[in-house]
RNA sequence: UGGGGAGUCGCCAAGCGGUAAGGCAACAGACUUUGACUCUGUCAUGCGAAGGUUCGAUCCCUUCCUCCCCAGCCA
C-alpha cells in the first residue's frame, strides 16, 4: 500500500513559483550518481525527490552518471545503479554520462582561459594546499596566476595532448584567494590523470573536477532545478560562477536538502565498500547492507521505500531517522500483500498421543485473514508436529499462556492440544512433548465449549520442508558516542538457523515474500536459495508486546 | 576561529503574528484462531536560552548557546 501525500515542501514551493513567474518553462531534474559504488537508502531519498518532484510538475528527469574520475569508477557500478533506479520504480527520460560532455567541457574551459578566468598552475598538490590559507586566513595567489592567455591556452592544450605527467599541472579557476568561502579560492577545475576511463577509454588524460563539470552538465541538459544535498551549499556560488563565466545558454539553479541518516546504519559509500572488499559481508547485496540491492535481497519492496521517503519529507534539517520508521512502512506494505503461512524456526517435536497413527488430514487455512480475496489453502496435519521451542515452558513464566504441562492451547488452524509429558535427553534438555488433542475443537467447527488463551503455530512433521532461516539485526550497535563504525559492528547481525516450513512453501520462488505467523515477514533469498534448499531472509519481525521476564 | 546551514515531543515533521497538525516510537485499554493487525485513549501551558516589539510571538528584532558542513589534483 502506497500513500499519496499532497503535502508540499520548500523545493516544490520554489518550483511552483518559478513556473508561475515564467522563470522556468519545463521542469527538468536529474539524479547524478558517481558510478563508484552501489546505491543505498540515502540515494533512494535523492532519487525519489528528483523523480517525484519532476513528475508532480509534468517535468522530466535524467539519469546522469557523474563519471569524471576514472580512478574510482567502473561499469559494474553503472549497471547496478541502472538496475536499482528501475527497480525503485522510476523511468528516466534521458540516460547520460558526464563523459559525453568532455569535449564541450574542454571548450568551455578554453572560454574561461580566453577571458582570463582560468590559468594553468605548476604548483604541486602540496603547494596548492599550503597556499590555500585556512578557515581564518586568506590564501596566497599562485606565482603562475598571471600567465598570459596565450601561454595558458598553449599549456592547457599540451595538458590534453599528454605532454605532462599526473600532478604536474592543473587548470585553476581564477576567482579570489581571499574569499571567506574556501571553494572560491581559485579551485582546481582540471587535473591530469593518465587513466583509462570506463566510457572514453584512453581518449583523455585530463579530467574535469566536480565543481566545474557538474554545473556544465546541468546546463547542457537544460536542468531547471539541480537538487543536491546540504554539504554542497557552499558550492552554490561556484556553481553559478561556472555557468555564468562559461557563458552557458541555459542557466540551472542548485537547491539543497538534508541528506538521510538512519540509526544503526552505515551510510558511507567508502565504508560500505570496505565491508565488501574485506568480505565482512556477502557483497553489496548482503541483506544487512543499506544498499538498494541489499534491501531488495532482504525483501523490502520499492513501494515501502518510496512511501518511507515520502513521509520523511524534504527539509534542510540533518537529523537521524529511527530505523523503526522504515520497518513500519515495510510491515504496512506487506501486511496486505504477503500470504500467511507457518514456519518453525527452532523446532520442538510434539507427539499427539491420541491421534490415529497413520492418519493425515487436510485442514483449511486462509491465505491472508486480512484479505479474504486471497482465498484459502489446505495444510496437512498428523500425529507428529513441530512447534516453536519458545512456545513451551516446563515452568511457565508470569502471564505465559502458551504450552506448559497441563495447559491447553490452540494449534493455529487445527485443534486444541494439552501437554501431558515432557521428554528430556540425558542433559535434561526438553526434546519432545507428548500431548493429546480434542477432536471437537477442530478449527472452523464453531466449537465454543471452552476457550484457551494462546494460539501457537506448528508444522506437520511428516510433510515439513527443512529450510534455512537467516535472522538479521542491524550492522551497527550503540550510538555515535560509542565510537567509530569499526567499534560498533554488531557481532549478531546475522544468525543462521535451521527449521521447517509447511509443504505449501515447497514451490516458493526467489523473492517471494511471506508472513510466518507470529514471527515476521520473510523473503526467499534469490542468491543462495535452491529448490532443494530454501533460504528465508528475515525482512522484519512482527511487533510484540510480550516479553518473558 | 572565517564562511555556510540548522535548532518545534525520544525520532521525523507541519506551522509563515491570533493562541502547538500528522507519522514513528512508547504507554494504557478493547478486540483477537498471529501476545500481530485493528480500534480507543495518553503522550510539547511548550517551540535552544535570555531580553525586546506587540492587545497578542514558535513565527518580528537583539544578544547569547548548541549541533552540522567547508581548508581533495573526491563527488
Amino acid at each position: 500500500m502506497e500513500t499519496t501525500s499532497n503535502s508540499s515542501d520548500f523545493i516544490r514551493e520554489i518550483v511552483k513559483e518559478d513556473l508561475q513567474a515564467g522563470k522556468v518553462q519545463q521542469v527538468v531534474t536529474r539524479f547524478p550518481p558517481e558510478p563508484n559504488g552501489y546505491l543505498h537508502i540515502g540515494h533512494a531519498k535523492s532519487i525519489c525527490i528528483n523523480f517525484e518532484i519532476a513528475k508532480d510538475f509534468n517535468g522530466k528527469t535524467n539519469l546522469r552518471f557523474d563519471d569524471t574520475n576514472p580512478l574510482k569508477e567502473d561499469v559494474e557500478y553503472v549497471n547496478a545503479i541502472k538496475e536499482d533506479v528501475a527497480w525503485l520504480g522510476f523511468t528516466w527520460d534521458g540516460l547520460f554520462f558526464a563523459s559525453d560532455y568532455f569535449e564541450e567541457m574542454y571548450d568551455r574551459a578554453v572560454v574561461l582561459i580566453k577571458k582570463g578566468n582560468a590559468f594553468v598552475d605548476d604548483l604541486s598538490a602540496e603547494e596548492i594546499r599550503q597556499t590555500r590559507g585556512t578557515l581564518t586566513e586568506p590564501g596566497q595567489n599562485s606565482p603562475f596566476r598571471d600567465r598570459t592567455v596565450e601561454e595558458n591556452l598553449d599549456l592547457f592544450a599540451r595538458m590534453r595532448a599528454g605532454e605532462f605527467k599526473d600532478g604536474e599541472k592543473v587548470l585553476r579557476a581564477k576567482i579570489d584567494m581571499s574569499s571567506p568561502n574556501i571553494n572560491l579560492r581559485d579551485p582546481v577545475i582540471y587535473r591530469i590523470a593518465h587513466a583509462t576511463h570506463h566510457n572514453t577509454g584512453d581518449k583523455w588524460c585530463i579530467y574535469p573536477m566536480y565543481a566545474f563539470a557538474h554545473p556544465l552538465e546541468d546546463a547542457i541538459e537544460g536542468v531547471s532545478h539541480s537538487l543536491c544535498t546540504l554539504e554542497f551549499k557552499d558550492q552554490r556560488p561556484l556553481y553559478d560562477w561556472v555557468i555564468r563565466e562559461c557563458e552557458m545558454p541555459h542557466i540551472s539553479h542548485q537547491y539543497e536538502f538534508g541528506r538521510l541518516s538512519l540509526t544503526d546504519t552505515i551510510m558511507s559509500k567508502r565504508y560500505l565498500k570496505k565491508l565488501v572488499d574485506e568480505g565482512v559481508v556477502d557483497g553489496w547485496d548482503d541483506p544487512r547492507m543499506p544498499t538498494i540491492s541489499g534491501l531488495r535481497r532482504r525483501g523490502f519492496t520499492p513501494e515501502s521505500i518510496r512511501t518511507f521517503v515520502r513521509e520523511l519529507g524534504v527539509t534542510v534539517g540533518s537529523g537521524e531517522v529511527d530505523y523503526k520508521m522504515l520497518e513500519h512502512y515495510i510491515r504496512e506494505d506487506l501486511k496486505l500483500k504477503a500470504p500467511r503461512t507457518m514456519g518453525v524456526i527452532r523446532p520442538l517435536k510434539v507427539v499427539i498421543t491420541n491421534y490415529p497413527e497413520d492418519q493425515v488430514e487436510l485442514l483449511d487455512a486462509e491465505v491472508n485473514p486480512e484479505v479474504p480475496e486471497m482465498g484459502t489453502k489446505q495444510i496437512p496435519f498428523s500425529r507428529e508436529i513441530y512447534i516453536e521451542q519458545d512456545d513451551f515452558m516446563e515452568v511457565p513464566a508470569a502471564k505465559y499462556f502458551r504450552l506448559f504441562p497441563g495447559n491447553e492451547v490452540r494449534l493455529k488452524n487445527a485443534y486444541f492440544i494439552k501437554c501431558h509429558d515432557v521428554v528430556k535427553d540425558e542433559n535434561g534438555q526438553v526434546v519432545e512433548l507428548h500431548c493429546t488433542y480434542d477432536v471437537e475443537t477442530k478449527s472452523g467447527s464453531g466449537f465454543t465449549g471452552r476457550k484457551v488463551k494462546g494460539t501457537i503455530h506448528w508444522v506437520d512433521a511428516k510433510s515439513a520442508v527443512p529450510v534455512e532461516f537467516r535472522l538479521y539485526e542491524s550492522l551497527l550497535t550503540g550510538s555515535k558516542e560509542d565510537g567509530d563504525f569499526i567499534d560498533r559492528m554488531n557481532p549478531n547481525s546475522l544468525e543462521v538457523v535451521h527449521g521447517y516450513v509447511g509443504a505449501d512453501l515447497q514451490t516458493a520462488q526467489p523473492q517471494d515474500k511471506f508472513q510466518f505467523f507470529r514471527h515476521g515477514y520473510f523473503n526467499v533469498d534469490p542468491k543462495d536459495s535452491t529448490p532443494e534448499h530454501k533460504v528465508f531472509n528475515l525482512i522484519v519481525s512482527l511487533k510484540s508486546s510480550f516479553q518473558i521476564k
